[in-house]
DNA sequence: GCTGTGTGGTAGC
DNA sequence: TATCGCTACCACACAGC
C-alpha cells in the first residue's frame, strides 16, 4: 500500500519543475514545505495583483485591511473568491490555509456549527458583511458589529436529520440526496457528460475518428479530503491524517488523504476500523456545494490550457485531455504540457493538486496516472510494443479498469493466488488456461483483459474517443435508495412509490424524454440477515430483485408509471418490513417530439372563460404519449397484462388527501365534502385538534387589523378580518369549483392556457398569504377530481393538467404547509 | 438464431 | 448517538419461440 504511492523514479518523469518535483521524492513534509512556498508566492502575487488592477483601473482603494490577515471558513456570500479579492484590493492579507501556527487576525464565515464554534474560539469570527459594509463605509467597522453569535447550522442539522431517519417524510428522497454522495457523483456525472454533449453538438466540432491523441488522464489527488481540509482549515493536509465521512463509526470512508493512507486507511472503509489503524485520523465532513465548484474551475482549468482538442469528463474530478500528436511530440514536450496543466489547475483553483497520467492510449494514461500520484505525473511514451507490455506487467491486475474484487475473486478461483499482471501473461500462453479464463469470467471480459496486457484500449474507450457525443448519450434513467427503506404497510410502499416515481418522472420530463419500459428493483432483507443491520439505518445484507414490465406505448404520463409500480411491488410479493431498497429504472427511451413537448399551441380561453372548445380548435389536438416514430414490426409489444386490472381497481379507491386538520373546520369547506370524506374528518379532528395545541396560540393572537382598506375586508371562520380575493369575478369557494370543473372539462383535449394557469396559481397563493389553506385544499382537491374523471382519455390536455397539478400546485401545497404546519400530504 | 428478462459487476470519492 | 449503501452501462445465462 505505502509502496505503491511513492512514484517509481525510473518511470516517473516528474523532474521538470523544481518545487514540484522536491515535493515528490522527499515525501510528506516536502509538500507541506511546497505549500508554504506556493503560499509566498500567493502573497507576493496579491500584492502584485492589486498593484495591477489599480494601475489599470486608474484607482486606488482605501487600505482599510492594512495589516490585518483574515481567513475565510466555510461557504459565504459573497464567495471566498469574491471576498479573496476585495481583502487584497484594501490592503489586507489572504489566507488560504489555516494551520495552528499562522497568525490570522480575523475569520470570515457565514455559520458555524458547535465543533467549530469551540475550536475557533479564540479568533475573531466574523461574518462577510464586516468586509463588505466596511467597503461601503469607506471605513473599518467594529468587528464585534459582526461577530458570528447563533449556531443557526444545528437546527437545520435536527430537521434534516430527523427527514432522513424517517423514509416517510414528505422531504426524505430530497433531503437525503442531498447528504448521499454517491448520488452526487452519479448525478455530478450525468451533468458534466450533459455539458459536453451539449457542447460538443453547438461546436459543430469536428472529432475525426482518424485522430491519433496523446491522452492526458488528469485526477485530483484525495479530491473530498483536499477539499473538504481546505474548507475545515484545522489541519495542515500534508502532516494530519484526514478522512471524509458522515458518522462516527459504521460510517464510510469516501475519501482519505495520503496521510491516513500510510496507516493502511483507505476510501469505502468504516470510520470504526480506520481509527484502530489510524487513532489520530481527523474526520471530516462533506462540502459538496465546494466540491462543485472547485471541479468546475478545474474543468474550466483544462480548457483554459487550450492544448486539447476535447476534454472527456470522466467524474467530478477526473478527466481526460486529448492532445492530437503531431511530428514535434516528444517526451520533452509532453512533460513540459503535464507540468503548464498542473500549474493551470492549481492557480485557478488557488491551491489544489492534481496528478496526470499521460500516454498514447486511454489504458496507458490511466496506468501512467497510477504512478503518477500524488501530486505528480507520470509519462508512459513508448516505441515498441515490448517496452509497452514491460510496463503494463508492473501492475496488479486490480489496477486494470474494469476488474474489479469480483472478477478478481473468480481469476484467483481459477487459477489460483495470482495478482499481478505478468503472472497472467505467462499463464494465458497456454490456451487451455485462456479457455478456462473465459468460462471464469466471460468471453468478453477475457477478450478485453487480453487487449488490456498488450497495453491497447478496448472497444469501448476507442469509441468513448471516436465517437464521444454517442457515447456519452444517455440511454436509461433510474433511481435508487437503499438506505433508511423501513415500510410498515403496503400503504407506506405505495406512498413512498408515488413519491419515487415523481422523482423519476420530473427527470424524465426534464430531459424531454419517453420511457417503453420500467423496472423496479428491490432490496430484500436476506435470509438469516439481522432486522437491524449493522450500520444504522443501512440495509444490511440483502438480496436483489427486479422486475420489468413494457409498456404499451411510449410514455411520459406519471400516472401509468406511478400505478405500474404499484403494480410490479406486488407482483414482487416482498413483505414491506422486508424492503431494505427500493429502485426504479426507465429503459428503451425515446425523445419525445416536437408534438408532445410543451410547446403545442394552447387556446386562450378569457372572455368565454372555461367553456368547450369548438370543433376546428380539436384539430389541433395531439396525442401526447405516442411516440411518433413508427415501431420496429419485430419486436414484440404487448401491455402489462395487470395494468388494467391496477388501473380498475387502484385509482378510485385512493383517497386523494391524507392530512392533518386546521384547529376549526370551516362549515363551507366542509358543506363541499362527499359524505365520507367529511366524516372521517370529523372523526380525527379531535386528536388533530390536541396535537395542534401548541401552535394556536401563535396562530390565533395573529393581529386582526393592520390591513390598508384598498379592498372589501370580510372576516373568515377564524375569525380574522381578511381582504376580499376573488378568481375570475368570483368569489365564495363553491362557485370557484364550479368553475374549475367547467374549465377542465372545456380544456382536457387541449391543455389549460398558461395565462389562465397564472391566474390560478395566483388566487392561490393570495390565499396562501391569508393562511386560507383548506380553501386550498379544496379548489385543487376539486380540480385534481375533474382530472381524474377524465383518467381514461389519452389526450395532450390531461397530461398537461396532471403535470400542472404536480409541477405548480404541489409547490403551493408546501408552501401553505409550512405557514400553517399542516402535515399535509398530495395522494395521487 | 433471435428477443426479452433478471442478475451481477464496475466506476467515481 | 447513529448516518446519508447512487446510477449508467455492459455482459451473461436462461427462457421462449
Amino acid at each position: 500500500m505505502n509502496k505503491e504511492k511513492v512514484p517509481d523514479r525510473t518511470v516517473s518523469l516528474e523532474t521538470a519543475e523544481p518545487d514540484m518535483a522536491s515535493s515528490s521524492s522527499i515525501g510528506y513534509l516536502g509538500y507541506a514545505e511546497y505549500f508554504h512556498n506556493k503560499e509566498l508566492q500567493q502573497l507576493e502575487s496579491d500584492v502584485q495583483y492589486r498593484e495591477k488592477y489599480q494601475k489599470e483601473k486608474g484607482v486606488s482603494h482605501p487600505t482599510l485591511f492594512q495589516g490585518l490577515t483574515i481567513y475565510v471558513n466555510g461557504r459565504t456570500d459573497p464567495t471566498r473568491f469574491e471576498l479573496h479579492k476585495l481583502i487584497i484590493l484594501h490592503g489586507g492579507t489572504f489566507k488560504h490555509y489555516l494551520s495552528g501556527k499562522t497568525a490570522v487576525t480575523h475569520i470570515i464565515a457565514s455559520e458555524l456549527n458547535a465543533s467549530k464554534k469551540s475550536s475557533f474560539a479564540n479568533y475573531k469570527i466574523v461574518g462577510p458583511g464586516w468586509i463588505t459594509e466596511s467597503i461601503a463605509r469607506g471605513k473599518l467597522l467594529p468587528w464585534q458589529d459582526f461577530r458570528i453569535v447563533n449556531v443557526s447550522v444545528l437546527q437545520g442539522k435536527i430537521t434534516d436529520f430527523a427527514t432522513i431517519r424517517n423514509c416517510m417524510d414528505p422531504n426524505f428522497i430530497h433531503s437525503y440526496f442531498k447528504s448521499s454522495r454517491l448520488h452526487h457523483l452519479s448525478n455530478w456525472k450525468f451533468q458534466l457528460r450533459d455539458q459536453f454533449v451539449q457542447d460538443l453538438l453547438s461546436s459543430r466540432g469536428e472529432i475525426s475518428p482518424n485522430q491519433k491523441y496523446v491522452f492526458f488522464h488528469v485526477d485530483f489527488d484525495c479530491f473530498f479530503a483536499q477539499v473538504s481540509a481546505k474548507i475545515d482549515g484545522t489541519y495542515d493536509i500534508h502532516t494530519v491524517p484526514i478522512a471524509i465521512s458522515h458518522g462516527i463509526n459504521n460510517s464510510d470512508i469516501s475519501s482519505c488523504n495520503y496521510v491516513a493512507r500510510s496507516f493502511g486507511v483507505h476510501n469505502g472503509m468504516w470510520v470504526s476500523s480506520a481509527l484502530k489503524l489510524c487513532p489520530a485520523l481527523k474526520i471530516l465532513d462533506y462540502e459538496f456545494d465546494e466540491y462543485e465548484a472547485i471541479s468546475n474551475l478545474f474543468y474550466q482549468a483544462l480548457k483554459s490550457v487550450g492544448i486539447f482538442k476535447m476534454v472527456l469528463p470522466l467524474s467530478i474530478d477526473e478527466a481526460i485531455g486529448c492532445m492530437p500528436v503531431t511530428s514535434d511530440t516528444t517526451q520533452e514536450l509532453l512533460t513540459q504540457k503535464c507540468i503548464q496543466v498542473r500549474a493551470a489547475v492549481f492557480d485557478l483553483t488557488q491551491g489544489y493538486s492534481v496528478s496526470i497520467g499521460c500516454a498514447s492510449s486511454v489504458l496507458l494514461a490511466r496506468l501512467a496516472l497510477r504512478k503518477g500520484k500524488p501530486n505528480g505525473f507520470s509519462i508512459s511514451w513508448f516505441s515498441t510494443p515490448l517496452e509497452r507490455r514491460a510496463f503494463v506487467d508492473q501492475f496488479k491486475l486490480k489496477d486494470l479498469p474494469g476488474i474489479g474484487y469480483s472478477t478478481d475473486q473468480k481469476i484467483q478461483e481459477t487459477f489460483g493466488e495470482i495478482h499481478s499482471i505478468s503472472a497472467l501473461r505467462g499463464l494465458l500462453e497456454s490456451p487451455n488456461n485462456v479457455s478456462k479464463l473465459i468460462k471464469a469470467i466471460g468471453s468478453k471480459n477475457a477478450k478485453r483483459l487480453q487487449t488490456y496486457l498488450d497495453g491497447q484500449d478496448d472497444d469501448e474507450s476507442i469509441s468513448m474517443v471516436k465517437d464521444p457525443a454517442s457515447y456519452f448519450q444517455k440511454k436509461s434513467l433510474s433511481v435508487e435508495i437503499n438506505y433508511a427503506i423501513r415500510f410498515k404497510t403496503i400503504d407506506d410502499v405505495d406512498t413512498f412509490l408515488e413519491r419515487l416515481s415523481l422523482y423519476l418522472w420530473e427527470k424524465l420530463k426534464d430531459s424531454n424524454l419517453l420511457t417503453r419500459q420500467i423496472t423496479l428493483k428491490l432490496m430484500k432483507r436476506a435470509q438469516g440477515a439481522p432486522v437491524d443491520p449493522p450500520k444504522f439505518m443501512g440495509m444490511g445484507k440483502c438480496d436483489a430483485i427486479s422486475k420489468a414490465s413494457t409498456l404499451g406505448s411510449n410514455t411520459q404520463k406519471y400516472g401509468s408509471i406511478a400505478s405500474e409500480c404499484k403494480t410490479l411491488f406486488r407482483i414482487l410479493s416482498v413483505p414491506p418490513a422486508e424492503v431494505r431498497g427500493i429502485g426504479l429504472q426507465f429503459h428503451r427511451l425515446t425523445a419525445a417530439t416536437q408534438a408532445s413537448g410543451q410547446k403545442l399551441e394552447q387556446r386562450r380561453i378569457t372572455t368565454d372563460i372555461f367553456k368547450k372548445a369548438n370543433r376546428s380548435d380539436d384539430e389541433v389536438v395531439r396525442r401526447v404519449d405516442e411516440d411518433t416514430t413508427p415501431r420496429t414490426p419485430k419486436s414484440t409489444t404487448y401491455a402489462s397484462p395487470v395494468k388494467n386490472y391496477w388501473d380498475r381497481h387502484l385509482k378510485r379507491s385512493v383517497t386523494p388527501f391524507r392530512y392533518d386538520f386546521p384547529d376549526e373546520l370551516d362549515p363551507e369547506f366542509m358543506s363541499n365534502l362527499p359524505k365520507d370524506v367529511q366524516e372521517e374528518i370529523t372523526s380525527h379532528h379531535s386528536v388533530a385538534k390536541r396535537a395542534k395545541r401548541t401552535l394556536r396560540t401563535e396562530l390565533f393572537e395573529e393581529p386582526k387589523k393592520q390591513i390598508k382598506q384598498t379592498q372589501d375586508l370580510h372576516y373568515i371562520h377564524d375569525g380574522r378580518l381578511v381582504p376580499q380575493l376573488s378568481f375570475q369575478g368570483l368569489s365564495s369557494a363553491k362557485q370557484i369549483c364550479r368553475t374549475l370543473i367547467d374549465w377542465v372539462d372545456a380544456t382536457i383535449d387541449v391543455g389549460p392556457h398558461e395565462k389562465d394557469l397564472e391566474l390560478f396559481v395566483n388566487h392561490l397563493n393570495k390565499l396562501a398569504d391569508q393562511r386560507r389553506s383548506h380553501i386550498i385544499l379544496q379548489l385543487i382537491k376539486t380540480l385534481k377530481n375533474k382530472i381524474d374523471d377524465h383518467y381514461d382519455g389519452n389526450s395532450e390536455g390531461l397530461e398537461q393538467w396532471e403535470y400542472f397539478l404536480i409541477r405548480r400546485l404541489i409547490p403551493v401545497l408546501n408552501k401553505t404547509k409550512s405557514d400553517v404546519n399542516f402535515n399535509l400530504v398530495f395522494d395521487l
